[in-house]
DNA sequence: CAAGGTTGGGACAAACCTTGTACAAAGTCA
DNA sequence: TGACTTTGTACAAGGTTTGTCCCAACCTTG
C-alpha cells in the first residue's frame, strides 16, 4: 500500500492531480488509515498510469476517467483468463471488446496485437481442440473482434499513391482475425492495405493484382493445407507483377520457403520491416 | 466520445471546419455535455474523415453533405451506378464507401438501407450473374461494407437486460450484408442483438441458444440450398427454448412457410414489427 | 519535540469550448 | 467583366475545465 505522495513519485502524476481527479471524478476513491491518509493499491496505480497516458494521449481526464470507468481495466483480464471466460461462458463479450478498445487507446495498437491479441488467438486455438470452446463461441468472438479491428482499419488515415499492399487469406482459409491485426498497423503506418478479405482462389489474386498493380502481397498460412495455395498466389500474382514481394504469416510461414518473406510472430516489427523494404518511411 | 479538440486531431480538419460543417449543412449535431461541449462518438468520426475524403477528392462539401441528404435524389440510378462502377472498375471504393458513409450520418440509416443498400446488393447479384463482377471485387466490396456496417453496430446504444435476438447464418451461407445491416437496425433500436457471423451449423445454433436463451432468432435464405437449413435451425433452438420466434430474410424466405416470420425486404418496417412482437417499445 | 507528509477546500491562470460575426480567396453565373 | 455565393479561417466576448498552488490543521516518524 502506498501513501499519496509515494504514488505520485511511481505514478509521475503530482500528488494534487490524484486528489483533483478523485474529488471531481470520483477516480478511484482508496482506503484510508485512522486518521484519514489516503492509502493506494497496485491495481489503483495501474489505473492511474492508464488514466495519464490516455490525457497524454490528449483526452480530457473526464473523458478518460469515465470511460476507464465504464470499462474497468480489470475486465480485460489477460489472455489466457479471457480465454477461460470464454469457454467457461462467465464473460461478457459486449463489455469486454468495449474494453478492448479503450485499450487501443491506452496502448500502442501494434503492441496490444503482439502481447494480447496474438497470445490469446494462441489460447483460444488450443482450447478449441480440447472441445471446450465450441463452433459458435469462436464464430461469435471472431465476429466482435473484426468489429473493432475494422474500427481501427477505418480510422487510419492513409495516403494514396504509395506502394499498394494487397491484403487477403487463399482459398479455403477463413482465419481472417490474425491479418486483419496486421492490415491495421500497416495501415495506421500510412500504406495503401487493401483487404480483399477471406476464402479467395488464386486466379481471383491474379485479377485483384491486375486491378491494383500492388508493391507487397500478404496472405497467411494457419495450417499445412494452405501451403500449395500461398505458393499458387504467388505465381499468380507474379505473373502479372514479376518483381512483388510476398509476405506471410500464420503458423507454417516458416514452411513456405523462398521467395516468400515469413513475417514473424511480432506484428509491429514485422510492419516496421516490410515498410522499410518498400522504402516507405514510418 | 471525444471533443471537438479530439475529434479535429484524430481526423486531421480544423475544430472551425466542423463547426461549420455542423452549422452549413447540418451534418451531424453531437450530443453535448451539461455545459454544452459538443461530444462525438466513432461513427461521427467516421464521418468527417468520409465528407473529408470527398472533398479532397474534389466534391464541394455542400454537395458531399446536402446532396446526399436531399429528398429529391434518385436512390435507385445511384446505386446502379455504384454497381457499374465497380463492374468496370472506374470506381474508388474508398470514395464509394464514404459516399454510404455520409449517407448513413444524415439520412435514417433503415432509409438508406431499404432504398440504397439492398436494391445495390440486387444488382451486384445480377451483374455478378452475368460475369461483369469478379469474385474478387466482389470479397473486397464486401469486407469494405461489412466494416462500414460494423461500425454503426458497435456504436449503436445497447439496453441489456432486455430480449436477446440471435442474428446469424446458416451452414453454407455467407452473405453476411443483409444481416448486418439488418442487425444494425434492430440494435439501433436499443434490443440486444446478439451477432454469431456466417456459416453456422444447426447443432450449433442450439449451443447459442443454450447460452444466450433467445427470445427471437433471426436468419435469412437467399438461395433454395439454405431452406432445409432454415428449418433445422429452428428445430435445433426449438430445442432449447419451444416458443422462440424465428424470421428469415434474404431472396427465398417466403419459400419457408410457418411457423417462420418472413421478414419481408423493408428491414425499417420488419424491425419496428419484430420489436412490438417482442413487447418492447421502440 | 521537530521535521516533513497529508488533509480538505478555496482560488486562479491557462487551456479549451461556446456562439456569433466577419472576411478574404476562390468559384459561379449572367 | 462584375455581382453573387461558397468556404475555410479568424476573432471577440464569455463560459467551463483542469492542473497547480496555498493554507491551517492534523498525522507520522525519528
Amino acid at each position: 500500500m502506498y501513501t499519496i505522495g509515494q504514488a505520485a513519485k511511481l505514478t509521475g502524476i503530482p500528488a494534487e492531480t490524484l486528489r483533483a481527479w478523485e474529488r471531481r471524478y470520483g477516480l478511484t476513491p482508496p482506503e484510508r488509515t485512522n486518521a484519514g491518509y489516503r492509502l493506494y493499491d497496485d491495481a489503483a496505480l495501474a489505473t492511474f498510469r492508464e488514466v495519464g497516458r490516455l490525457v497524454e494521449a490528449g483526452w480530457k481526464p473526464r473523458e478518460a476517467v469515465l470511460a476507464l470507468k465504464d470499462h474497468d481495466v480489470e475486465w480485460l483480464p489477460d489472455a489466457r483468463e479471457f480465454v477461460e471466460g470464454i469457454a467457461s461462458g462467465s464473460l461478457d463479450l459486449e463489455q469486454a471488446t468495449a474494453t478492448l478498445g479503450v485499450r487501443f487507446a491506452v496502448q500502442p495498437f501494434s503492441r496490444v496485437v503482439d502481447e494480447w491479441l496474438l497470445p490469446m488467438l494462441g489460447f483460444l486455438g488450443e482450447e478449441w481442440a480440447k472441445g471446450r470452446i465450441s463452433v459458435e463461441q469462436e464464430h461469435e468472438l471472431a465476429a466482435a473482434l473484426m468489429r473493432r479491428l475494422g474500427l481501427v482499419f477505418e480510422s487510419a488515415a492513409v495516403q494514396r499513391g504509395g506502394p499498394v499492399i494487397l491484403m487477403g487469406l487463399t482459398e479455403g482459409n477463413r482465419h481472417e482475425l490474425g491479418l486483419m491485426a496486421f492490415a491495421c498497423i500497416v495501415r495506421s503506418a500510412g500504406l495503401d492495405v487493401r483487404y480483399l478479405g477471406p476464402d479467395l482462389p488464386a486466379e481471383e489474386w491474379g485479377r485483384a493484382a491486375k486491378r491494383a498493380r500492388p508493391a507487397a502481397v500478404v496472405t497467411t498460412a494457419p495450417s499445412q493445407a494452405d501451403l500449395p495455395q500461398v505458393l499458387a498466389v504467388l505465381d499468380a500474382v507474379r505473373a502479372i507483377v514479376p518483381d512483388v514481394v510476398m509476405c506471410v504469416g500464420g503458423q507454417r510461414q516458416y514452411e513456405v520457403g523462398e521467395p516468400v518473406i515469413a513475417l514473424g510472430h511480432r506484428f509491429g516489427e514485422a510492419a516496421h520491416s516490410l515498410a522499410q523494404r518498400l522504402g516507405v518511411a514510418v
